[in-house]
DNA sequence: CAGTTTGTTCAAAAAAACTTGAACTATTTT
DNA sequence: AAAATAGTTCAAGTTTTTTTGAACAAACTG
């Protein structure tokens, strides 16, 4: 035990072992939302901290640069996973993470999912009407289908994203402490 | 209608209209899913299609390479999205396209989501053992309190699994013939 | 108001993902 | 068993996505 780990307890200048786990652990996540890896890596470091950050010290301790920092943090606002504060005698925004899994659920579902579905619409309008137009009957008859099954698909698709908002939505946070 | 819209009832060398559209569709869905385009485009293909088409046929409609439709052949087994049969007295391997929701969103769950859960079992794991072994007792209820929510979050996540199976294998194909 | 500080934008560089095709294995035909 | 046909593999090439950083705009400060 020297005498940083015992100064740790103001704004580190570096990440503990914990929290470069969680870093990369949402790094990987994002990944997986199709969504670029330095976003998962900002809203990992403001997910393991009480304390708001600023656009500076996230870039410091990600060393990632300006534009990934500023982009990433504003894609994230936008998502509804990251909200701004202002420190009072301070000129710069700070930011914290939202850690209610509803709010980023309802979020990543408003801003992809949902305009997935919209356009999905108008991509089935307009096989419809190719399919109509076709002189051929069997080739019609089998465009038809196509369609139809299309649009069951969409439909169902349509129908589960509430469920899915519902189900998250339970229980949240965990039954103990820290109630919001 | 001339020659050749009268012999499109054989297999045809060219996509009809309707086919590029929902093949298009196919590829952006493949996109938003995180798997290859060219991914998107064979199953795509194969959703239009009666008959089982043959891989050179693939790649000679859609024109992709060998390796690309080789590949994507594959993916799309494994996912259980794409299943091949054997014309009698023809060598070669024919595809077609599973068209039941519920069994393509059951492979993908299982493919990609299932794996996602197990490794994220074991990066919670990592994670609480590096809190644990925290000296300073303020960073390590940070660090406990972080590793509580995540593991809060993937149980909610997955519960959430079974449910979407269930809520989408509802009422998959139509009401309507073609049972099965 | 000149100088700082904070944050955005975007063209170019870097990295990641996807596709290609030639070489290869395995199977069938002559 | 040689030739032909099907299909796989993977290193190299291409395309797409992401990151960077310098130039810019806006808002404060002395």
């Amino acid at each position: 035990m020297n005498a940083f780990s015992v100064a740790n307890q103001s704004p580190s200048k570096a990440l503990e072992d914990w929290e470069n786990a969680v870093i990369d652990l949402f790094l990987n996540a994002a990944n997986s939302f199709g969504l670029p890896k330095s976003y998962g890596q900002i809203y990992g470091l403001l997910f393991c901290r009480d304390q708001p950050l600023a656009m500076d010290e996230i870039m410091e301790l990600l060393k990632i640069s300006k534009g990934s920092a500023s982009q990433g943090l504003r894609a994230l606002r936008q998502l509804g996973a990251v909200s701004s504060v202002f420190a009072p005698g301070d000129r710069r925004e700070r930011y914290i993470a939202e850690c209610r899994l509803r709010k980023l659920v309802g979020g990543f579902l408003r801003e992809q999912a949902d305009p997935h579905l919209e356009k999905g619409t108008a991509r089935l309008n307009q096989i419809e009407k190719l399919v109509n137009n076709l002189q051929d009957e069997g080739s019609r008859k089998r465009g038809v289908r196509r369609h139809e099954i299309l649009s069951g698909w969409h439909r169902q698709m349509s129908r589960l994203l509430p469920w899915v908002k519902m189900i998250v939505g339970k229980s949240d946070r965990l039954p103990q402490k820290n109630s919001e």
